[in-house]
RNA sequence: GGCGGGGUAGCCAAGUGGUAAGGCAGGGCUCUGCAAAAGCCUCAUUCGUCGGUUCGAUUCCGACCCUCGCCUCCA
């Protein structure tokens, strides 16, 4: 079956096609932090959604490029470099370091690549002055160097292709006025920003006058340098699809480096955003979390992956504390099942179950239907469970079992259960409780069990013997 | 004003022109000395409202109500 993915570009679900004519290389961009802050739960919910498109590329066999821009240099984050007196470097390394720590206890895979915007002012410039020669961008008497709509559109080209936008009936919001700059037209972008006091330290020398890039155009020098000017697929949160992608594509394809006939990115995918408690994050509401505020509210990056993974991406998803504690019984409930497998595979190896895999994967195929893959997790979990119980499986078929569930687990990251030693106090004490209800002493049974609760370990009674597990 | 998502059980969430996946919670049961834990079973005659098309609509069409988002800070 072959992989369907919803393009923004034509707004349905299309068949993905890679532009390696082997068809095995796929170049993979997605929209990076801005490290001016921690990120929040909605950034990470864009994060997780990359990283599941990634692993899916990978478990249908395509060699995966996957980059991801840390944009380090923007208005936010120079003001607070200004206020808390601060280099740039200094400032935003802190953030990024928390973002990488943070991506890798959601279990993110590490893109490939990583690239700050700082370190590719050279490639911004040069695009930027492949654009001025192309008369698309012009130096306005402000200083900075915009990017002129109107002649791009002039040119042939289309603007507003991953949003419809009709620019008659455009009502420019408040914040185009505070957006002051004496450019040609409203809509014009920025390319290059000229310094200005404010800026303190943060500018470089350009042909232009010193400043800094503009807000999209490092997407576009940096993708289109690591990835080719033309490349398969390009993520982002939906409210980047305009004007960032927009005008991504504008600089982009302005600059015609593309081989004839060919986009600047063939498949936009965008991740709606979510909901918390049912409302629009925002701090006044109390309901702005980020991953370290969840982290402090005992939640693990395990289960907040896992909610983050129960919808489809396409649709608003609405993240509560109390979904959160669902997810929490939900892996337990993988985990039990993983357990038991483990002690009855005993070691073994086997290849996973074709048909099992086969559904998750179809599923995923749709459009990367997250939710019909779970269904089917949890129905293989069902069906084990009741084989497990009625002790219908070997050693050989527990290992199958477990080698299905690692074969699907490559995409949702979730992981297995950690494996637990019982610490020899607490073995022993399990085996003298087993003692005294074979000797019917319940007395000292059950306290036996008080003392092993206090201990934090509760004690799972099944036919076979007594098991102990973290409580 | 323009454009685009949504409204499916107590909560979260898939889905289909032919009679509603899955998870959590709830209920029942099994196991047990009693518990706990775990497991199994069960849980929507119905998909925002009203019309229309159809043998048949939650699904297609129309209208309406509600809700969320984008329209140059944004994941």
């Amino acid at each position: 079956m072959s992989l369907k993915l919803f393009n923004t570009l034509s707004r349905s679900v299309e068949e993905f096609v890679p532009l390696d004519p082997a068809g095995r290389s796929v170049g993979l961009y997605c929209c990076g932090p801005t490290v001016y802050d921690f990120a929040h739960i909605g950034n990470w919910r864009t994060f997780v959604f990359s990283d599941l498109v990634r692993r899916f590329l990978e478990f249908r066999g395509f060699s995966v490029r996957h980059v991801m821009n840390i944009t380090d240099v923007e208005d936010k984050i120079i003001r607070r470099v200004r206020e808390t007196n601060t280099s740039l470097r200094e400032f935003t390394a802190r953030f990024e370091r928390a973002f990488f720590e943070e991506l890798k206890s959601l279990n993110c895979l590490p893109p490939h690549l990583t690239p700050r915007a700082t370190e590719h002012i050279n490639e911004i410039i040069s695009l930027i002055e492949k654009l001025i020669a192309r008369r698309l961008a012009y130096q306005a008497p402000d200083g900075s160097v915009y990017f002129s709509i109107e002649k791009y559109r002039n040119s042939g080209r289309s603007y507003g292709r991953l949003v419809r936008l009709n620019f008659e009936a455009m009502r420019p919001g408040q914040r185009v006025s505070n957006d002051e700059y004496e450019k040609e037209a409203v809509a014009d972008f920025a390319l290059w920003k000229r310094r200005v006091p404010e800026d303190g330290a943060v500018f470089w020398p350009s042909p232009w006058d010193e400043g800094r890039p503009g807000w999209h155009i490092e997407c576009s020098a940096m993708s289109m340098k690591l990835l080719g000017p033309s490349f398969d697929l390009h993520l982002g949160g939906e409210d980047l699809a305009f004007p960032h992608h927009e005008d991504e594509i504008a600089q982009s394809e302005g600059a015609d480096l593309q081989p004839p006939g060919q986009p600047f990115v063939k498949h936009w995918l965008h991740g709606a955003h979510l909901l918390v408690e049912g409302r629009k994050m925002s701090k006044s509401l109390g309901n702005y979390f980020t991953l370290r505020d969840l982290v402090a509210k005992g939640f693990s990056g395990r289960e907040i992956r896992y909610l983050l993974l129960t919808a489809h991406y396409r649709e608003t998803f609405n993240f509560t504390l109390d979904g959160l504690q669902a997810a929490r019984q939900s892996l337990q409930r993988i985990d039990e099942c993983l357990t038991k497998l483990r002690e009855a595979a005993r070691g073994a190896q086997a290849e996973p179950d074709a048909s099992v895999v086969g559904r998750f994967s179809a599923a995923l195929e749709d459009d990367l239907n997250v939710s019909a893959a779970w269904g089917g997790v949890f129905d293989w979990v069902r069906e084990t469970n009741r084989r497990l119980a009625e002790n219908s499986l070997d050693a050989v078929a527990a290992a199958s079992a477990l080698a299905t569930w690692a074969r699907m687990d490559s995409v949702l990251g979730v992981g297995a259960p950690p494996q637990i030693d019982v610490p020899p106090e607490i073995a022993s004490l399990l085996q003298a409780r087993q003692a005294a209800r074979q000797a019917r002493d319940f007395k000292r049974a059950d306290a036996l069990r008080a003392e092993l609760k206090a201990k934090g370990w509760v004690i799972e009674d099944t036919p076979k013997g007594g098991r102990v597990k973290r409580g």
